[in-house]
DNA sequence: CAGGCTTATGTAATCGATTACATATGATCG
DNA sequence: CGATCATATGTAATCGATTACATAAGCCTG
């Protein structure tokens, strides 16, 4: 029951405020804040001053209704507990929150009805832009974010028929290169453990996989494929049917469509008594950190995570910005194939 | 150069849109859509029409402004990469989001510059609200984080002379059990593994850690004291220091201040040549997905993640939309010790 | 049936910034 | 020296919603 030292909450202060206490008009004052050099040398230092003194900061709502902006941008991410995205969204977050815009993030792993809020929020102009870090397209009931005339980048997946700005690695080529690393290596029985079907990513990271052994003149073996859906249990269920198979048709090697399948299939066929890399090399794809961690520490093709968010919101940010939609522009990052324990030369080699 | 189909981008209609259209004013309708029980059954259906056929949605920049609200709330969360932490921003996420509220994200992981741009941000009053994921003070040169007199809910870590509620774990007792399933298991030489020495959380499953000695009639041995900072890294640092240790006088279990930790050192010394649990018996703490997938899955303290998430942000609602700050409630979660593979008896227990 | 009361709606002020336009001052020049 | 122009500043409209207050219509009651 002790009565609190009044608690003064004092709202904060007003452009007005400063234009009364440094003397000029709140025209001025806004002037000094946008455009310095257009007021004179000692109006400036004296508006500088009142707005330290006052510790002014403008009022957000009140410029953004002003000015027809909201400084919001929606990240459409398909899974945020993935750590492949949450470092992208690093990227994304350190460029954009320096430019001043903040991010809703729009989790499409949460329930599906949240899907239409956020295609509706960004059609009512809620939004100054979106970046879709996959290439499902997001849709309500009748209309989809498109519909939004919105600037809009995309990252990590490539979407062929796109009309704005997309960047992303090589799907294809570094596919390849961690199927080739397996064949200079010497495997000839090389798995394929994709991930699902409908994405793009799925499709160009296929392709590789059958550049790769083409190229060798190896035929593609239909029982080799094996099909996920990006997540540890399906690595696992492949795992199984790894075990399952007889020793003889089993493939030496394996090319999983990214690195949390990799692991679980590790994890699994360890634990049914076929080693890795002695008697199954496997190659991930994403270079999630724990990559690193597991064991055996994984191969895999990295992906500079923190650089696609960043050129992402940064493509972004200039579209943005400029008034003309920007001619579309591609950028490729490069990914880099790392070498690590989960891969060796096949040990049945001298036995065959 | 084709010339496009005049990309009408139509400015979404505004709420004298809609007032016109539906033939009464635009009190009327702001009433239709905030109150509908006050405006009669005629005109209420007939401006619902006209929200329709306009697919008006109201402005938020300029709602707010009028308000005074700002509908943005601030998560402090001390790293956005670490999988315990995403997953309780899932849950905070969940329930803001359904409240209309978008999120900033501070991650105190990036650079520390930024830290003082999220004090001014709350002081300027741009964000109704503040959710703290960790108990270090968030302050600028001048200034924190309470100054700003902005409704507060703290989560994960529980801050002793706090005056905002808060919503944790039993951090003492959860550790307590974590390491009586290690007594009760045969264990006697047990080591500790901390996290940042500063931190709150650190302190108290030091505290339930000794407790359980203490209980079990068990010295604390100085020599079994490590320290960590809660990353992978110095676990694995961690790890070759009890690898280090002669084998005499190593201890048969070790309880980690988190998984990560946790999953680090076991990588280490599994390499080194220990075999866990038969060697070393590990219990960790979060209950990070990955504790499932690693090799072998870790025995952990598992934390209700996405209520802790969730509830946190309820709290905070109620707190901004009540005029009153309410009386401050502290919540507790309960968390389970999940038995996985990593513990089991000593095996040197016959041997001496 | 006048006065009071309820219910439904309209009028206009307001939130806090930005900025087009107007104005004032002083410099420049033929 | 008056016209012209550049520079610096002020005045007031504007962004789009919310809401206090005013008003009008209908109903009740003594």
């Amino acid at each position: 029951m002790t009565k609190r030292p009044k608690e003064t909450r004092r709202p904060p202060a007003k452009i007005a405020d400063v234009a009364r206490l440094a003397g000029v008009s709140v025209a001025t004052v806004s002037r000094t804040l946008a455009r310095p050099e257009v007021v004179s040398e000692e109006t400036r230092t004296r508006v500088l001053a009142a707005v330290r003194d006052t510790s002014y900061t403008p009022n957000i709502s009140a410029r953004n209704l002003r000015v027809r902006k909201t400084m919001v941008v929606l990240v459409a991410v398909p899974d945020i507990a993935n750590p492949f995205f949450a470092e992208i969204l690093q990227g994304i977050d350190d460029t954009l929150s320096a430019a001043g815009y903040g991010l809703v993030i729009a989790n499409l792993a949460g329930p599906p009805e949240k899907e239409a809020r956020y295609v509706d929020l960004v059609c009512a102009g809620q939004a100054d832009g979106v970046l879709l870090l996959c290439g499902h397209v997001i849709r309500s009931r009748d209309r989809d974010l498109y519909d939004a005339h919105v600037p809009l980048v995309a990252a990590c997946e490539y979407i062929p028929g796109a009309t704005f700005p997309q960047i992303c690695i090589d799907n294809v080529g570094a596919a390849r290169a961690a199927v080739r690393h397996l064949i200079e290596l010497g495997h000839t029985s090389i798995a394929y453990l994709s991930g699902p079907q409908s994405t793009i990513l799925e499709r160009q990271r296929l392709e590789g996989y059958r550049k790769a052994l083409k190229e060798a003149g190896i035929a593609a073996v239909d029982s080799l494929m094996m099909s996920g859906d990006f997540t540890f249990r399906t690595g696992v269920e492949a795992g199984r049917a790894l075990l399952a198979l007889a020793p003889e048709v089993r493939p030496t090697a394996l090319f999983a469509a990214n690195d949390e399948m990799a692991i679980g299939l590790i994890k699994t066929v360890h634990a049914g008594g076929l080693r890795v890399p002695r008697d199954l090399s496997v190659v991930g794809f994403d270079g999630i950190p724990y990559a690193d961690y597991c064991e055996p520490t994984l191969t895999t093709i990295v992906q500079p995570r923190r650089e696609l968010g960043a050129g992402a919101a940064a493509e972004l940010i200039a579209l943005m910005t400029t008034e003309r939609t920007a001619a579309r522009k591609d950028i490729e990052l490069p990914a880099a194939l790392v070498l690590r324990d989960s891969t060796c030369p096949p040990s049945d080699r001298g036995r065959n």
